[in-house]
Formats: C-alpha cells, structure tokens, sequence
DNA sequence: GAATAATCGAGACGGTACGTCCTGTCTTCAA
DNA sequence: TTGAAGACAGGACGTACCGTCTCGATTATTC
C-alpha cells in the first residue's frame, strides 16, 4: 500500500526541492560547476543555507539530481523496433545524447569531474547515471547479435564501453559531437 | 643559433624545480590531488610558497608538470618494427600505459578532471599529454594499413579515439585497467 | 522604551568577544602592537580568525576596543568635590593616567601611531578616547574659573590641549610619566 | 686634512641619493607613509631595490632623511635680536613651523608614528628631529628669563615640552595649525 | 489545547586554502 | 665594489567556502 507515514514536526518544502534544482542548474549552466557555492545556489533559490544541506549532501549530489530531473527522459525510450535497424537506433540514441550534451555539456564535463574527486559521488552518478546508458547500448546490441547484426563473437559489454567512451573522449578533450560522430560510431561498431 | 642570454637578476634556482615536482609527485600519490595545497608542496619541498607561484600559475599546471617529467618517456618509443605485427605493437603500447596508470591512476584522474575546470589547463593538458599519446595511436594505425593489417577503409583517427576513449572510460568509472583490457582492445581493433 | 530586536540569525558569541579582547591585550602588551597578528590573537583566544574579522574591520580598532575595555574607567570620576582644590583634582587625574601609562604605555603608542595612517581609526579613537579625556579637564579648569583658582582670560579648550600636549609629547619621546610631572604640569597651569 | 680615501670598486652613484629621497618624499606625500613600499620608490626612482638598501636601514630612514634634505633649514635660525621680544621670536618660529606643516603635516605625523613602532628610528628621530628644535625654544625661553620677559621660577624645560606637545597634540588629532594658535601659544607662555 | 518536533531564514562558528603583498637577504651579469 | 634585476625564505593580509551549529519563528503531528 505504500502508505506514507507522515513524521511529526513541520513537513519539507516540497516545492523548495525544485526551485533549488532549478536555481542549481541555471547557476551551473551560467558560470560553470567550480565558479558556483551552494551559498550562491541557496541565495538564488531564496532559501537558507541549511535547506540545501537538509536534501544534499554535496554540491555534486545536487546538481547530480538536477541535471537528472532535467534529462533523466533520454535514457528511457528506444526500445528496439523490428522495422529499424539496430544500427539505426544506435545512430538515432546517440543524436538524441549528442543534441543533449550540445546545450549542456558543460554540466556533464563537470560531473564526470566532480567523479574523480569523491568516491561516493563517484558510486551515485555511476549508478543513476553512467549504467543505466551503458545497459542500455548493451541490450540494444546483443538484440543486434539475436538479429544477426553484429557477429556472436563481439563482446556487447566491450562495445558498449567503446561507444561511451569515444564520445567522452572526445567531450572531455574539448571538441563538439555531431550527427556525424553518431554516424561513424554507429558504422564503426557495425562494420 | 638558439644563443642562450641570460635575463638579468639572479637566476631561477633550476634544481629547486625539480624538487618542488618531486614533492607535488608525492604528495598527489599520497594523499590524492584534491587534498594537497600548495601550500604544503611548498613545505615538503622546503621552498617558499612564492617560489612555486613564481613558476607555475595553478595546482593543476604543477602537477601536469610533474607528471610529465615522471612519465615524458613512455610516449616516445613504439616504433614499429616490422618483426612484429600492428596490433601487437598497439597491445603492447596499451600493457605499458596501463602498467603506468595501474600505480599512478588517481593522478591521471584527477588531471582529467582539472581539465574540465580551467580552459587553459585543458589546453596545455591537450597539447602536450592527449594529443601526442593519440597520435602515436594514429600513425601505428596507418602503418597498419600500409602493411594491409588494416582495412582501407578503417578511420585511424576515430579509431584512436575509440582506443583512448575505452580506456579513459573504464578508468574514469573506476575500473582497472588490466592486460586482458590491452589484447581486447586490440583485437577489436583488428578484428 | 529601548526595544531590543534581536536579529535573526545565530547570535554573536558575546563570550568569545571578551575572549578575544583579553587575549588582544596580552599579546600587545606582551609583544608590543607591531609584532602581534590577527591570526596570533585568534589563536591566542581559541577562535577562528573569521570570527575576528567579523568584529572588528583592523587590528587597531579591536586594540582600541580591548583598550577601552580596560581602561574606560578612569576618565570617568574626578567629580570636582568643594573641599579639594581643582588644583588637586588635575593632579591627582594625571597621575592617575600615568599610572596607567606606566604599565601600558607601548599600547597607546602604538594607538596613537595607527591613528595617523588610517582616518577611520583616526576618528574614532579620538570620538571614544581622546575627547572624553579632553572634555574631563576643560571642564575642570571652567570649575576652577568658577571657584576664581584660575583667571577668567585663561582659555580652558587650549590649557587642556597643553595638558594632554606635555604628556603625549614625552610619552611619544619615550620619556617616563612619572608623579613629579603630574604636580609640574598641574603649577604650571595653575602658577 | 681629511683625505678622502677612494675605496676600490665601483663607487657610489651620489646623484642616486638624492633621486631617491626625492621619489621618497614625493610618494609619502601623496599616498601616506604606510601606504609606500620600497619597491614601489625603487621603482619610482629608477633604481635596483638593494641600492636603496645600500644606503638606508629602514623606510623610516630613508623618509627621514628625505624629509630633513627639505627641511633642515627651518631649525636653525631664529637668533634672537634684541630688538624683537621673545614672545615675538617664539611667535614667529610657530608660524614657520606651522607654515611648513600645513603643506607636509601628513609626513611629519607619518613619522612621529614611525618612531612609535620602531626604537632605532626613534632614536634616530629624537635626535635629528625633536631635540634640536626643542632646544631652540628652550634656549629662547632662557633668554627671555635673561632679558626679564619670563619669570625665573619657570621651567624652561617643561615649558618647550608644553608648547611643541601642544601642536603635536593638535596635529596628531587631526586639527589644522594655523597662525592664530601660534599667537595663542606664546601668549600662554608669557601671559 | 498543549506539548513536541522538524523545518524555515538567517547568520555565526571553527577550519582550510587561496593568491597577493612586502620585507630583508642573496645571487647573477655588466659596468 | 656598485648597479640593475630579480629570485629567495618568511610571514601577514583579507577573502572565499566549507560543513556545522544555534537562534527565534513557523507549522505540522501527537498527547
């Protein structure tokens, strides 16, 4: 049933939640992740210093969270349809991460950053963030191996890192991914 | 000619450079980048604090600093002998640089990190660390082709990309990085 | 009716004021004003050095601060009585202050000297120390016009001045104030 | 004779001095002593740092020295004619004095704090500042005794005290000096 | 309805690191 | 030996954040 046992004392300010995600994100798209303290954040969201303690644990955690409730959609749909090549969608999922990280890559360059240096950061975005994507190119390419798309003798786990990782290569060394970097992944793995 | 003149004023103490890279070295290793201060170098290196603004402008541009000097080597050689096969080579490449990353990885990290936070540290980061490494990868590649190991058709650069992208990957979510890494890596490339 | 607001936030450690104060006072008097450093005194009081910024803008208004803490009391009695010459009064307040001087000269020196290089500090010394001083012998010598002890043409603003003058003069010379020339200053006014 | 023994080596630029003491003056003038750094009047003088060094302990030397090359004439003459009053001679050396401070007070309160917080140069001070100009009055004041103008149970001493701590006094709380005082001041000496 | 308890805005607290500035000494080359 | 230049050890400065804590006030649940 779920029942949501009410505690005593003054409930959270639901509402609060999102105004400081927001005031998060739009401070960290402006000024980058290392230029904003949550006591910026917190003035921008109108709130005290303490209300961001009482959600977050750090400043990464949070802006973790807010870039989640922004883009926590895309790693959801593409669920392979027989009519589309493997191929195809492995093209199409990473147009549709590559337009994303176009107006936000600078966040993401930061969390990848923000990884290095907190173990237990390191753990959450590994595991809301980095897996779930990793899984996903993973299924999509042993669909492709039930297919007969992609050889039996291909590693999907090998792959999939080899997928990521050329676009964070290349994201974290400063160039832009474009529709044709999507292109020739895509070829790459399916030659 | 390249005539050496000598600036006036007293001259830069050009061993105290060497220590105060030693002892960031250390200290990283020790401690973990994030936790060192500048201050402290300077104590362990038994300099002034001054003395290490004066020669470089960030933490991060010291350190890079002295983790080439440590590591400038292992960029230089792998030239192909024509004894041994391109992927061969290429295996063996990635065994010494995870040989290298598996002692001193965190710094690794922790400069792939930096990177994302300060312009003119990616740059020089880039410039003198990425790009050489890449490009050893590119040119071993094209010798791959011209020995007919390679298709035609293979792209060296995005290749490269896909090489160091997998492994920059797997370091920077925590894995480590073995010799059953290098020969997968290898063998798709080759495959 | 004097209704004191509290303001919101967490309140100012009013201990911690009197703490620092004291160990301000000991240190100057111990090392003199020069050689002390805010970083000391916070050490010194067990506090973070914030919390002395946050009290006082510079060293010397915390020093002044400290000073008055300690020193507020004496400018305050000499109320003229009948049965004692104002003769007597002056006298016995100037040995009073040299008392006082002889145990903590170096501190008003050293007052004295960060009054001229900071207009601020300037000001208020002379609002909160210097004028009540003043103030104290300009009404005691109209008193002793009024009692006929001093001559009516005698203009009582400048003979305090040439009171305060004699003594700040030798004490800034680094002469001894001694008794001696508390009873000299007192003839001379009242020759 | 008074031979003067040329040492060895390159001899002492004596035109530097004096560029020197200039830029000193000229800094201390408009930025205030404490606000000065040898650096800056080194470089203001187009001279290496050491070479200031070389010929002066100590800022506060150097100001001195500078201050004195300016005005080192108005403490000596005031011979006393007999055809002018004492009263009249003091007067008019007040005026000099006060003169000379309404242009340059700043730097004579700058060191007057100096030799609060450093005993070499108050000595230093003392001696080639205060005491000859204290003299002078003192002097003055000996022979007004002589010539019956002041009493012989005066005390020639404190009164030199009382008259230069009063416009010490004024000026170090800020007031302007002006002839009126000066007036004022010889009058309550002889009254 | 009173007691209890968590939250709120606000801001002080103990800390740590930063980068700048200045001092007085030392070291180089050239005059 | 001096001069210009500038590096050196040392140390204080004032600022910026961090994460914790302590206020009085508010808002809910529990007794």
């Amino acid at each position: 049933m779920h029942e949501e046992r009410s505690k005593p004392g003054r409930p959270r300010d639901r509402a609060a939640d999102d105004t400081i995600r927001k005031a998060a994100l739009k401070l960290v798209r402006e000024r980058g992740y290392r230029n904003v303290a949550i006591t910026t954040i917190a003035r921008e969201a109108g709130v005290a210093r303490q209300s961001v303690y009482n959600r977050w644990a750090t400043k990464a955690d949070l802006v973790l969270d807010a870039v989640f409730e922004d883009t926590g959609r895309n790693a959801e749909p593409a669920s392979p349809t027989p009519d589309i090549s493997c191929r195809m969608h492995l093209e199409a999922f990473l147009e549709r991460v590559f337009d994303h990280i176009g107006s936000d890559g600078g966040t993401l360059r930061a969390l990848i950053a923000a990884a290095q240096e907190d173990p237990d950061f390191q753990n959450a975005f590994r595991e809301r963030f980095v897996k779930p994507r990793e899984e996903l190119v993973t299924r999509l390419l042993i669909e492709a191996q039930d297919r007969g798309e992609l050889p039996r003798w291909a590693d999907p786990d090998l792959l999939s890192a080899m997928v990521h990782g050329t676009f964070w290569y290349r994201l974290l060394n400063g160039h832009d991914l474009d529709h044709g970097l999507a292109r020739e992944i895509a070829a790459s793995v399916f030659r």
